[in-house]
DNA sequence: TTGTAAGCGTTATCAC
DNA sequence: GTGATAACGCTTACAA
């Protein structure tokens, strides 16, 4: 039961004043001249009555808690949980904790916890946002509150963003497809609205319009990022009377999706169609066939949104039409057929 | 660029005192009797001016922060994703946040991290230990402070857990193995001095002995819970002369290594052998053949934790010898080969 | 029905 | 080299 002690009490065991303490015990001994003796005693005194500093008063008095907010539409998604994994390590590495948040998909959430978050005083906040709306991450903005948006941006504000090259990749993937023979391509979309799809999507199209081939509304379909999605949207193109030579899924998800309504169908990937998925999964590799797929460096957007927030918040200035996209990155696998 | 406000800017805007304030804005009117009108006032006044409670002076001076500290080895793993949603989901209910930490399976990194959750002054702590050490644990809590362990626990010391009944979960799993005419069943372990991973050991034999087969130490092997280890334990499993008919792996990603190593080596499962194993997976279903697997109650698992951690911060008496072992359940697919 | 003032544990300013 | 003291923004006795 060894009780922790603050500051006061360390003051009055050792007869020393708490500034004193409080400078010593924030290294800035020389810079007050501290005798080496009251140093030390004061070293040891913390360390044996367990003094443990309260990062509540600290916090207070220099308004900085060392705190990043992070909100996500959802955890269990292990793109997210990927992400999230970087931007705690990143973020710990250069001492700061992280809230972590989950908007479960929500916008009224979303909008809640950014409140929520504001009122902790946190120093700044990460968010990958549901990404239908956007009035109040722009408020937040406005409001020279440090903000980082990563994944699911919005191109219309200014607010600083990282996310994948989703238009490259996407096109990449299209490009693969086309090359390996194939003429009449699906895609299986997931939110319509948000603006990583809508990337992908022009990649799709833009790839298409490359090669010459051409565009069918049709083969356009879907509208949540879900496996659920992934299924219908296939048994549904099977059920027309030409159906497609390969399925572009944009995400792993919808790929799961996908391979389910094959294998009910009794149709076999890739030989009786192609599928290529975007994200990279550590079981891509496991399903039969393995899957080829549109890796996105979530390490690597993970870690430049810490240090792009944490240049904000140094410096409130700097925070305008910061953006970055991350390229991506194609794994060929077996869910492709080469048919040339 | 609308700047927020405290309660004492909203007291002289109001020409009120901070205590109507406050006791108006922490629902306290009736309790003190203030009027109807000096309440609306507050109120409106607290929108219009943009008043944000300051929760580190709340915190402070409560000394209560309405946060509780997350401690998991890697949230990378779905396992721990899940977990965190589950129990992101019931504190924000309760009112509180997540501190979310990350000890990179790492035993220094946790006990650091503990300390500076301590430092937060978070209301209490949730930890899935790394799982060798528990003394940094133990301190704690005999120190009072609010803790409860989840997944790998600690039987000899009275911390609240909660996990999962691993011992019965792996009894069901060998059990199902040999009623399906199984007689050499290899075990390939996780983390082997970890509790879970030696209540499932234990599970697995205590199957064996119930159905008189013999135990051969030859057949329990591996050291991590890793794909990895999965392969390589495979792979040496089959250069023996006599390979075993059916394999039990002890996570999910030791069973992705045995599908790699099969495939490898172009066995098939299950005609060649049979493969079972701990932890349900989203994308279990999808892979070939679809993977028989005991699923643990991951949102219970975290609900509870939760719960008991809530009733241990308002109630530290109650908080010795609480355990709790979750049900597990077995989800038949296709890699055990029905024999019988 | 409302107000005054102390105190939560720090750090910073100014003084000696 | 060291120390008083105010201040951070809030809640809560205690007054009125």
């Amino acid at each position: 039961m060894s009780k922790s002690v603050n500051i006061k009490e360390l003051s009055k065991y050792l007869n020393l004043s708490v500034t004193t303490i409080s400078r010593v015990l924030n290294g800035k001994a020389k810079e007050y001249r501290i005798s080496e003796k009251t140093c030390e005693k004061v070293l040891k005194a913390a360390k044996e009555l367990n003094y443990i500093p309260n990062t509540l008063a600290r916090g207070l008095k220099l308004s900085k808690t060392d705190t990043i907010g992070l909100l996500v539409p959802n955890i269990s998604n292990p793109f997210f949980a990927d992400l999230s994994k970087s931007i705690e390590k990143e973020a710990s590495q250069k001492g700061y904790l992280i809230l972590l948040c989950d908007s479960d998909e929500n916008q009224q959430n979303e909008i809640k916890l950014l409140e929520t978050l504001k009122k902790r005083k946190v120093d700044g906040i990460i968010i990958a946002p549901v990404g239908l709306e956007s009035s109040h991450i722009q408020k937040l903005h406005r409001e020279n509150f440090p903000l980082v948006v990563i994944d699911r941006y919005f191109p219309d504000i200014n607010v600083p963003y990282v996310t994948s090259d989703n238009f490259q990749g996407a096109y990449n993937a299209v490009e693969y497809l086309i090359k390996h023979g194939h003429k009449k391509i699906a895609c299986i979309q997931g939110l319509p609205n948000s603006q990583p799809n809508k990337d992908r999507v022009r990649g799709y199209l833009e790839a298409l319009k490359t090669y010459n081939l051409p565009i069918e509304n049709s083969l356009i379909l879907g509208d949540s990022y879900s496996e659920e999605n992934g299924y219908i949207q296939t048994r549904l193109l099977f059920s027309f009377n030409s159906p497609p030579d390969a399925i572009f899924a944009l995400s792993n998800l919808i790929a799961l999706g996908v391979i389910k309504a094959a294998k009910e169908m009794n149709l076999n990937i890739p030989d009786d169609f192609s599928l290529i998925s975007f994200d990279e999964q550590p079981y891509s590799a496991f399903l039969t066939p393995s899957l080829t797929t549109i890796e996105q460096q979530r390490n690597e957007i993970g870690k430049l949104a810490v240090n792009i927030l944490l240049k904000f918040i140094q410096d409130s200035n700097i925070a305008n039409n910061v953006n970055v996209k991350i390229a991506t990155r194609l794994i060929e696998r077996n869910s492709v057929k080469l048919k040339k």
